[in-house]
DNA sequence: ATTAAAATTTAAGTATACTTAAATATTTTT
DNA sequence: AAAAATATTTAAGTATACTTAAATTTTAAT
């Protein structure tokens, strides 16, 4: 199948896990940077390869067998950024925007090869669940976004939900970084803030940032 | 520039280093595995972008611009190869479909990454020639094919230039890999047949591969 | 030097993956 | 509940990278 088919069904399987009602052509178009007619137009296509269920002004939902596509885009995805994290020490951003490239030109025998060189990872290096050769995701999540912590508890960084080059920066030159430990100050809820610390700096997050940071209790 | 492009350059440049006048748009068709009019199309259209220099019935020619563009894809697909096969330890014929593929998504950022990693190496697995950043080729070649060698003479593999299975299959059960010592028993030259020995192994070859193997006198 | 064979080019047409503009339906606001 | 705003869909059109079929040119054979 081709990338432009690739791209459109991991955008649906990503948008429905974070928000369901948010798979509509708009959204998907949103995400993938192409026009509402072409979404739609793609939409119905692969609808007819029963990759998904169309119906007019309805949000779009995955089949299994379009499910099963996406999982493995992503397995690859995951893979290839933890692949190159490892290998390479690149930056969080800069993996992203590699395996962006690499995971639609990437063989399930490959992929295959880069998971047991790894050791089989159940996480990438943003924290993200790797799907394995069968497209299961096995790990249950117990995270929650930093913006739902409570005062005066500490926290290790399970998550960095974010394609965002911004965001890694900022979280590479402050510490932020998968399985690092903070610990929670204030919830500001009236300004939906949320100041934290780590590695004996003070930072205050806004409601952009701790939503898209994922934290498990320490035990 | 797109794959299809990316590919014609490429297959070019490879034709003309094998056998000059070997460049008009039929050879580079069946190359790639597609139409004599879907080539000269193409020519056309690459023409007009000044990668390759057409005038009808003649071969094709790249610019200086055609030909970095080449070697660029050259140098990626060379580096994957010598990366697949030191890190995943596969076989000639898995590291070339897969570098295949991976060449045209492929960084220079990420290539001159997996360059350093492996020491800058000037030869592939192969024993293909692997150009720098700059699309040079800095060593000089001084093999010659199976086919042109001495009988009683040994030589170290120095290349096999090849893109086929059955002809790697054969290679790495016989032990012809790149580096090793065959000694030349006899030049058949009437059938056009060489018989070497390699690992106390006396093995007779055809034309067809000793074309496509090539050796350098040892010191 | 013709003729036959082979290769190249032109022409017309197809599939994919988009675009913009207009029409239609849905959602939100008042 | 009606109007306004927003989103979706339809329609028409484009670029890329092919295809097959026919016309033309070149190359090889006699």
């Amino acid at each position: 199948m081709s990338v432009a088919v690739e791209n459109f069904v991991k955008a649906i399987y990503k948008n429905d896990n974070n928000d369901t009602n948010n798979t509509k052509p708009g959204n998907i178009a949103k995400k993938l940077g192409i026009s509402n007619a072409a979404a739609t137009d793609m939409a119905k296509k692969l609808a007819v390869k029963k990759l998904l269920h169309y119906k007019k002004y309805q949000p779009l939902q995955l089949t299994k067998e379009g499910e099963k596509m996406a999982l493995n885009v992503v397995r690859k995805h995951r893979l290839w950024e933890a692949f190159l994290y490892k290998t390479f020490d690149m930056s969080l951003h800069d993996i992203h925007r590699e395996a962006e490239l690499l995971e639609h030109e990437t063989s399930d025998f490959l992929a295959n090869k880069i998971s047991d060189y790894l050791g089989n990872p159940k996480f990438d290096p943003h924290g993200d669940p790797i799907p394995n050769a069968n497209g299961e995701i096995t790990t249950t999540d117990t995270s929650m976004a930093l913006s739902e912590t409570q005062e005066g508890k500490s926290y290790v960084i399970s998550r960095l939900m974010s394609d965002d080059k911004e965001f890694f920066d900022f979280c590479a030159s402050n510490g932020i970084k998968y399985g690092n430990t903070i610990s929670v100050n204030k919830q500001l809820t009236k300004n939906r803030m949320t100041q934290i610390s780590i590695n004996n700096n003070s930072i205050l997050l806004n409601e952009d940032f701790t939503n898209i940071i994922y934290v498990n209790k320490t035990e």
